[in-house]
This record gives structure tokens, sequence and C-alpha cells, in this order.
DNA sequence: TTTGGAAAACCAAATGCATCGTATTTACTC
DNA sequence: GAGTAAATACGATGCATTTGGTTTTCCAAA
């Protein structure tokens, strides 16, 4: 009985969903034209990826005239937060410490960007419930 | 012309990538040993991986006896980098700070993990070369 | 030195899924 | 009812994963 729920976006999928993330909800052609001039699609594959979200339960969809309108079934953030973890488990031990960790070792972090990331983690160590 | 160098690795081989970087160098049967009782793969499987992920250049191979020893190209701390910039710019709008603001804000995370990831961030913060 | 066997390499393919599209049908609008 | 835009059906292609069957290679014993 083992409930491997895939539970992770494919590429196609992603690309999807951050549009639809972006404007709430939406029907295929809303979607199709957010996605960048040079990425010319046919309308029946932007139909298809979005028919295998809803087979995946990623998003749902209500009749609205003619079209269908989707709309996500989870938030961004949770899926950040799922794709986070699946990340660290795979390639870093599980210790999200060392995650970050390689992540403040880039040379191509700005100091700004170390410095948003240090307000946030103090930030988040006062809010610490006791 | 487009040189689409896929750069990263399917789920399968990461797993071995993984036990590669941990033992520094293998054979075939080395990784399989490696894997958890219940990945009982066929020795081909596992003989095919590797040669994908030379193939791929991820490992290179030089014959022992009458085996082929692999040894990674790559440093697994390269990989993660690469892993990162890839996530953070699919999911995080290309923004690192926006990927830690949901990592420390995962409820499951430590306090400890956070004093971690703040020692990190502070000790980067002070070495910056002026 | 030959040979027999074990372990590994090599080859070729089956399965399943992800991506993308064409052809066809359906459903509004005027 | 004609025209248009969307939905649905169906399938081609290619990659990821996994394996079975066959050949090669090396070692060791007779």
């Amino acid at each position: 009985m083992k409930k491997k729920k895939s539970a992770l976006l494919t590429e196609v999928e992603l690309e999807f969903m951050n549009e639809l993330w972006a404007i709430g909800e939406g029907t295929v052609r809303d979607v199709l034209d957010r996605l960048p001039q040079e990425r010319a699609l046919a309308y029946t594959s932007g139909a298809t990826i979005l028919r295998i979200l809803e087979q995946k339960e990623f998003v749902t969809s209500r009749k609205a005239g003619k079209s269908h309108i989707y709309s996500p079934t989870l938030a961004k953030d949770t899926y950040q937060t799922r794709s986070l973890k699946d990340l660290s488990m795979k390639l870093f031990d599980d210790t999200p410490a060392s995650l970050v960790a390689r992540l403040v070792d880039d040379d191509t972090l700005t100091e700004e960007a170390l410095g948003q990331i240090r307000a946030l983690v103090d930030r988040r160590l006062k809010n610490e419930s006791g």
C-alpha cells in the first residue's frame, strides 16, 4: 500500500503553475499569453498541461462561458517549502543549515542579498515563541 | 545550434552520485552495495546508470582488473550550488533571500538549526573582502 | 598451458511518463 | 445555421528507469 504521491511538479508543469500563481486563476489562453514570446506552444499543448495538472490535483477548474478557468489548489509558499525540503533531503543530508551554508558561499551573491538574509534569520529568531 | 546542456542530474543519477561522493570513487558493485537494503537493483541497472553518468560527463572511469572504477568529475559542493541556483531561478524569482525566507519560515526547523544558519551568515558577512 | 567458471561489460529493449502536436468534436455568438 | 474558439481524443517522440541475454575478461585449478 505504498501511497507514493509524487507531489513534485515537472519542469513544464512548474512553468504553468508559476503563471497561475501570478494571476491567481486563468484560462488556457491566459496562461499561454503570459509565457515569453519565444515560447510558442500550440494551444492544445497548454490545454494538455493544465489537464494533467488538474488530474494530479495541483489545480481545479470551473466552467465559465465556454472556457475553463483553472486555479491552484496549493499556495506557492507551500510548494516552495515542499521543494526545499525535497532538495535538502536529497542533496544536503536533510540538514537545512548546510543548504544555507552552500548558498551563502556563492560568490555571486550580492552583499545586499546577504544582508537581507541575515535580517530574515534575525527576525525569525526574535519572534520565536518561548 | 542550441547547446542545451542539461547540467542537472535525474533522481536515480543523483542517488548514485551521492554514493560516489561519499566514497570518492568505486565500481558498480561498490555503489550498489551502499544502497539501502530495500533498493534491490539488478547489477545491469547500476551499470547502466553509471554508463549514462559517464556519457553525460558527471563521472569518468578507469579500468582496474576486470572492473571499471568510476569517479565524479565535479565536486558535490559545485553541484549543490548549481541546484540551488536552478531552484532559486525557477521557484523564487531568482532571489536567494526569498528562498531563505521560506526556509526559515518552516515551522519544523529546530532552534538549533536556526542558530547555525545565523552563525553561517554572520561569518560570511564578516569575512567579506572589502 | 589449457579450460571452466564467476564477475563484469556490453547490447538491445520493454515500460512508463513528459512533452508537444494534429485532427476532430463541442459549444457559444451573431 | 455559420463562424470561431475552446475542449477532447489520440498519438508521436524522446528520455528515464530497469532489466534480460550474451559476450568478454580474468583468475585459478588441473
